[in-house]
DNA sequence: CATATTGGTTTCGAGTCGAAACTAAGTTTG
DNA sequence: CAAACTTAGTTTCGACTCGAAACCAATATG
């Protein structure tokens, strides 16, 4: 019955629990936590990963389910759909102005003005730790951890802008801090090979 | 479009990441997220707060949302329904051999092992960090926070076994590890009269 | 050109969710 | 003591979420 309870026990005890209070919506907001994640990703995320197989993949869900999130979210206006220019099969998706407007009210400002008041080192190695757990627990999910291009690998500062080897593009500045599904936490092994490994 | 993305937001954004992706579950189990997470506090709260009002305010839901999770609980013999000898209303939940045993292969185990591959003392910085963040954002929700009896305020070690004033009653070494509603991060400002507040 | 494979959608059934209406057992209060 | 709360829990409702499986169209692979 009490089995004993390690530090790591009551960290993913807390973890679970902080994700799923933090999403409670006190006002009546118009979204559920579900379209929430799916609008903030929509708005963080890169052109070639603001797709639904890359919701899909950030929400660790089905593409079907994530098909039908995104549905609900065209339905009430806060984001359009687009055709990829290079792969027919593919679309991506904008935030509409609502979609900006509603994200004003989002939620999630709770818990950031939590984290907000935190000292700001503690703040700091709060979320190296935390960087390194999610890239970690991503890995042994056999999943792809999301991150921003400024921190991947395969990214490469010059200055103010910056090149990326996966994308072999230039990045600009506003480009840097979006999320991307190539993103990877460790130096690439050997060539581009490696970036599907 | 481009927010400026603080460090208090990449830390909201990976804390609902992670608290969402590790409780994907791989393999086939039995149990939903909602199920795993009503299953784990059974097991791991004190008799007075393993009730249906106990996992509802833990789980950041309503009671009747509770109630059906738990109902479910109970048609898969996992649980079962005691009746509370002080309160004729009340009823709390005893784990069956079925339910320990399907703690054996909870899927929080991955997070689990990922947490414990941290070194030592970031561990133990992290757990508390997100022990203030959890308090915190429980008070700012305005919801009372989960803690063990032993980090209670309420709470005075004897040695061994301990004292809790807020339940009138001397704790033996088993409950001091247990989740409690009524448990409080604060010094209690003035007497018993507080606990309430 | 035939055969995968990939990106996306649809449908289905079970589970989750909050809100609201409801019962029953305690508490307050006049 | 009885009427009026309040609290613990359940039920029902409709909307949403979820994964699985079946499906379609565009792209690779052979």
């Amino acid at each position: 019955m009490s089995l004993p309870v390690t530090p790591s026990d009551r960290i993913a005890e807390l973890l679970i629990h902080i994700g799923r209070s933090s999403r409670s919506e006190d006002e009546r907001s118009t979204l559920t936590a579900a379209q929430w994640t799916c609008l903030r990703f929509f708005a963080r995320a890169n052109r070639t990963t603001r797709t639904p197989s890359g919701f899909a993949s950030f929400h660790a869900t089905t593409r079907g389910t994530a098909s039908q999130i995104i549905k609900s979210l065209e339905a009430q206006d806060m984001i359009v759909r687009r055709k990829s220019p290079d792969d027919g099969r593919s679309v991506f998706f904008d935030l509409t102005k609502a979609g900006c407007a509603a994200l004003e009210s989002d939620p999630l400002g709770h818990l950031i003005a939590v984290i907000d008041s935190l000292d700001h080192t503690d703040r700091a190695a709060f979320l190296s730790t935390l960087n390194r757990l999610t890239s970690a627990l991503a890995e042994s999910r056999g999943a792809r951890a999301f991150g921003t291009c400024g921190d991947c690998a395969h990214f490469t500062s010059t200055g103010q802008s910056g090149y990326c080897s996966c994308m072999s593009k230039e990045l600009d500045v506003d480009r840097i801090d979006q999320l991307c599904a190539s993103y990877s936490p460790f130096a690439p092994a050997g060539k581009d090979a490696d970036v599907r490994a």
